[in-house]
DNA sequence: TTTCTTATTGTAACTTTGTCACTGAACTAG
DNA sequence: CTAGTTCAGTGACAAAGTTACAATAAGAAA
């Protein structure tokens, strides 16, 4: 199985001692795609670190829309738990296991002592901090400034793989960017027109 | 003349020497309203802590709309400075005094050994980013699930002061919320049509 | 296979928000 | 007072989001 100190750098540069102590406070869990581990009336028990698959952080807006705020690749810790726990928050936010995962979930109090007995940990949480800050600017700006069919266009070109095609829905890439299904079907369509695009349901082919 | 230790509550927790150590490595300035701190070719020298005054970070899009990202206001320090100092990166934003300000900048070199030294300089630091992190998401949920109406609202009642007046131009507002003066003009006409306000030059009142 | 159900996509009409281009009113420095 | 500048108003249009419903494809069930 898995162990938190295969997929995570920092664990290299842990004491031996210091591993132990995170490795006594951990709990392994596999858990399939859907499941919700945080909100929607579950209380976040841990600070997950991811070791394989994804978690996606969302909201939901009063009229129903939803957007992704973040995902979180293997490697990465939901740096969000981690801050709610530090600083005693309660923040409404809904975590979910975007595909098949294996997390790491760390005690909150031992979260705590870790943070305050190991530099290398403390230095990788405060590197995340500081990563989805910045992503977190980013996506501002990007919201704000930059055209939704630009951002559509990013977004198939990030998501793109080996064969120029993504496996994804309308629906899927509005709640992503937090627009809305018709808008983005709409822009596709004119990509498609453009010659841009060929698209199948559920199936997107990027030609150039 | 107003000391780093005067305005933020972490100094109290410091011991002397690392107290010290700061004041050894802090230039303290006052800057007048306007002035251009970082970006705009001007490199960040050092770490900003506001004293007095406030400082506006923001960016310009390529179509030249401007959007403020947040203010730092007394008692706290540019974050996005300390990052770009811990890692190393530079990210193109823009720091202003929005009022005439008095700063301590310390030398980006004593910020980072500071970090490594001092328990209470590094959990304000903690602290700093955590906060700018749950704004930053809340800024892109008002953004995108808000109208503008409500978010103008919001703005007038955070800003209005005791005698239910705030002295703002219609471009501040739309700067600040990130959208066109031409759409908060609209929607302040409607706001006074409803006796919500009453809109002067420079200037509205509140009624409700 | 045929039918039923659900997921996905299409689309028209409308509202809201942003952009462009221009006008006029109010302040401010000579 | 005058001229320049800042601030606000407005109409026409474009872009994006909303509402409501239709059409199609894929899978499941009979």
């Amino acid at each position: 199985m898995l162990k938190i100190s295969d997929k995570f750098e920092f664990a290299k540069k842990m004491s031996p001692e210091h591993i132990e102590m995170m490795n006594k406070a951990t709990i392994y869990k596999t858990i399939e795609k859907g499941t919700i581990i945080s909100g929607d009336g579950r209380r976040c028990n841990g600070i997950p670190f991811v070791l394989s698959g994804m978690l996606r952080l969302f909201r939901i807006s009063e009229n129903g829309r939803e957007m992704t705020l973040y995902s979180i690749k293997p490697g990465q810790v939901c740096i969000m738990a981690a801050i709610c726990v530090m600083g005693h928050l309660d923040y409404d936010f809904t975590v979910e296991a975007e595909s098949d995962s294996d997390l790491a979930v760390v005690s909150p109090d031992r979260f705590r002592k870790l943070i305050d007995a190991s530099e290398p940990f403390k230095e990788y949480i405060f590197q995340m901090m500081a990563n989805r800050l910045l992503d977190s600017i980013n996506k501002i700006e990007s919201v704000n400034f930059v055209s939704i069919e630009q951002r559509i266009k990013s977004y198939l070109q990030q998501h793109t793989g080996e064969d120029g095609t993504l496996k994804v829905t309308h629906e899927q890439i509005a709640i992503e960017l937090g627009s809305s299904r018709e808008v983005i079907s709409r822009n596709l369509k004119k990509l498609a027109e453009e010659g841009e695009i060929i698209q199948m349901r559920g199936k997107i082919k990027l030609l150039k």
